[in-house]
DNA sequence: TTTTATTGATTGACGAGTCAATCAAACGCT
DNA sequence: AGCGTTTGATTGACTCGTCAATCAATAAAA
């Protein structure tokens, strides 16, 4: 049944099955097809919207992003302290939103491919300016140094999402901790 | 002119080739094909020595873990005091050896590559762990919680290594005094 | 003659992207 | 309201390329 005004949702859907997709497969290697099968569609309707494997990739790493940048502003509209809003940023990077499993491989697949792709590196370069813009931001008004602290708490962050993402040992809750204290160590650190 | 006993020498030419195209293309979209031909040799050899593509690329990252491996230990040989063994570990993940282009983009495909194969998330798993325990024991002469600041520095140096090799912006040296002084601070805010 | 090294050629599968064709809604005209 | 036309939606079938893996054959040491 053909209706007019398909394409926002065929490119949602699209997004939605390649996010999923990318998910259980634990790594990029997905086929327009599966894709496309999932989101109730043939291959040749996937091409037709985003044009080629690329661009629904590409579509599906930014929605991700989107949607975490959405969640931070968010929760940082309601901090009132700075350090509140420190804060913040550290918790709604482990959010569990951003544990589930189609989130985690897309997090590894956006560095892995980073490498090789400038669209993607940039995306993920938005992404670690933002983040660290928001730190400083934060931070001026609480440290001497908001700028390299800003750096260190982004990268910590990084890594302890890694390492909470990948083993399933250590879990999001132990990590989101860790960065908290550490922020503190560091603010009380240059009183 | 085919000799005996070739078989070392070609699994190392493979590894050191496997390495160098990952390198060169900046993910694991490497075909068997061209490994073998830098290598010197016909895609029928490469299989007939490792046996398949995955045989090829695990070797590759082994060698990798490996080889930073050995330089870890002979760094953390020349360290006399507990700070210096500290010093020591975080130096050694940011020396040069681990920015050629074909160790960043082994590193990152091993972070993806670690949701789909287990033996990769095993061999991921080493190595976080080889870094945890090294760290703790250099901290627990000087700290009062040896444990969680290993946590948090192993963490730290991940992220701080992932920024460093994905912008072009922030080198290693900035990386490298980044953790080291956040190991002081971690060590004088529990005196 | 047995073992090891080596490869060219081939196979079989898979997957991205294309195309021509179909279908139905909307649109314009009388 | 009736009728042709355009336009967007949709797909099955197909092409073309790539690539991992295999195999049979050759060559030279041992």
């Amino acid at each position: 049944m053909p209706k007019v005004g398909m394409e926002p949702i065929r490119r949602s859907a699209l997004v939605q099955a390649t996010i999923a997709e990318i998910g259980a497969a634990g790594n990029l290697e997905v086929t327009v097809g599966q894709i496309a099968k999932r989101a109730g569609m043939s291959t040749a309707l996937a091409h037709h919207y985003f044009g080629g494997k690329d661009q629904i990739f590409l579509a599906a790493m930014r929605h991700i992003l989107r949607e975490f940048g959405t969640e931070l502003l968010q929760a940082l509209g309601q901090a009132t302290t700075p350090f509140a809003r420190a804060s913040a940023i550290i918790q709604s990077s482990f959010a569990p939103s951003c544990f589930a499993p189609a989130t985690i491989s897309a997090w590894m697949t956006l560095y892995a491919q980073s490498q090789s792709s400038v669209e993607t590196k940039r995306l993920l370069k938005l992404y670690q300016r933002r983040l660290h813009s928001n730190l400083t931001h934060a931070l001026r008004p609480i440290s001497k140094h908001p700028e390299r602290y800003a750096h260190t708490l982004a990268a910590l962050i990084d890594g302890l999402y890694l390492r909470a993402a990948l083993s399933s040992a250590c879990d999001p809750k132990d990590a989101c901790d860790a960065a908290l204290q550490t922020l503190q160590i560091l603010i009380e650190s240059d009183q």
